[in-house]
DNA sequence: TTGACTAACTTGTATATACAAGTTAAAATA
DNA sequence: TATTTTAACTTGTATATACAAGTTAGTCAA
């Protein structure tokens, strides 16, 4: 699969705590005992724990272990970079992806402030209504950049265009930055959404990056409030 | 400062970044160069870089070098573990925190749920309010289990209750779960927050844990919806 | 001029070693 | 028996080395 020993390492470890062969407050096995295991070096291994109590999978205790923390506490982990289809997968809800608009524009001002670029550039404007059991409950924007992206179909973004951006284009998403506010819902959101008696809407803005640290796409996802939710994991630095 | 290396190049590096001497844009010196300059080895510079990296503060780019990402682009990025002093410190606005309850109570069903505890233990329980230029904006809803802090005062809760557990006590917090979630406000919420016309508020629940990875906290952070902002940034792992 | 190659850089991965520091349980001592 | 010490574990930090792999700029040859 992975190239990478330590990554390798990692997905192995994860699945075994995701299958509950490691199971919640049980501790994995010492670091020198996981060198034996996997024939390779402590450096290796260590790199593999890092990256799971990053995000939250372990807690390492020094002088004692590292044991597994509880996940499954909350119903849905999206800490992360996730998209809306690997989410709809993970809580096996039917959903439904309808596309709306799929166009090339020329940006207008709020757009050149978010992706950053010249009237002249050519922007791929993508609206999406996610449908979850029946009911109309996410807005989605999306604005890729043409340079980046030269072709879309509504095909495309039916399925997953996250999967067609790594896959077929092998572009490397590298980070992203989302805020978070509520706002008051537009003409936009009525004509698109079951808003119920809702006046407001959760607002999710997304900025994507690639490998190289360039924003190739920006996203508007506007969400119906009672059916938002969001869960964090986050370590604190100590300065000692 | 900091008895680690590592952390203490990665506090030089980040001040440099953030008193603008690493320009957004620009090329940080390359491993090597540092590990001149700090007299250190490359694998003490690379785990500094790491981290500046997993925070969102740069790039690393194979072959090229790390490169400063712009984070001043939000007002306020507060991804992370930061307490509402650091907050408002950050923001420079005119904030007051007012203590409306403190008191040690038994655990109902509800808290026995979110903090694992048992009816025979007891719970500081502490009802603060958040005012931020003259407008009482969060509820905030604190439980702490007596078994980890024996003592709290009003005076304690009015300045910062984290720099007290962390300076007094000795408390490593280590790392906190959070949820966000959008609810009808309660009467409690009318009572003391200035709710204006709006109906919901935004919950956020933050369950804290120490080092062990034991729970000692779990906070019910209400906002009122038009004054709640939130940003976060993540990084995807390829797995190539 | 154009293109291919090379050399010198960059970061990424893997390994080995040494010691520090925290935990635990058995062994030694009072 | 109760306490202290020790030895054997755990993870954390720091260092050194080697090579892989991507980028860049200059050199050389066609």
């Amino acid at each position: 699969m992975s190239e990478n020993k330590y990554l390798s390492i990692y997905n192995d470890l994860l699945s075994k705590i995701e299958k509950g062969i490691f199971k919640p407050g049980m501790k994995i096995p010492s670091e020198n005992q996981l060198v034996e295991q996997y024939e390779t070096s402590r450096e290796t291994i260590r790199k593999a724990l890092n990256l799971l109590s990053e995000h939250g999978y372990i807690q390492k205790i020094k002088g004692k272990g590292s044991i597994v923390l509880d996940v499954r506490k909350f119903d849905f982990p999206i800490s992360g970079l996730i998209s809306f289809k690997e989410l709809a997968q993970k809580l096996g809800k039917p959903s439904r992806t309808i596309v709306e608009q799929l166009e090339i524009v020329k940006p207008d001002e709020v757009l050149k402030k978010h992706l950053h670029v010249t009237t002249r550039e050519e922007i791929w404007k993508v609206v999406r209504v996610r449908e979850i059991e029946g009911e109309r409950i996410i807005l989605d924007k999306d604005f890729f950049n043409k340079k980046f992206v030269p072709f879309l179909s509504k095909d495309i973004c039916e399925r997953s265009i996250y999967e067609y951006l790594e896959k077929e284009l092998q572009l490397k998403i590298s980070f992203a930055k989302k805020e978070f506010f509520v706002e008051e819902c537009n003409e936009e959101d009525r004509m698109y959404l079951n808003l119920k008696q809702y006046t407001h809407v959760v607002v999710v803005r997304n900025y994507v990056y690639l490998d190289d640290a360039s924003l190739f796409q920006y996203t508007e996802s506007r969400h119906r409030l009672d059916k938002f939710r969001f869960v964090d994991f986050a370590r604190r630095i100590h300065l000692h």
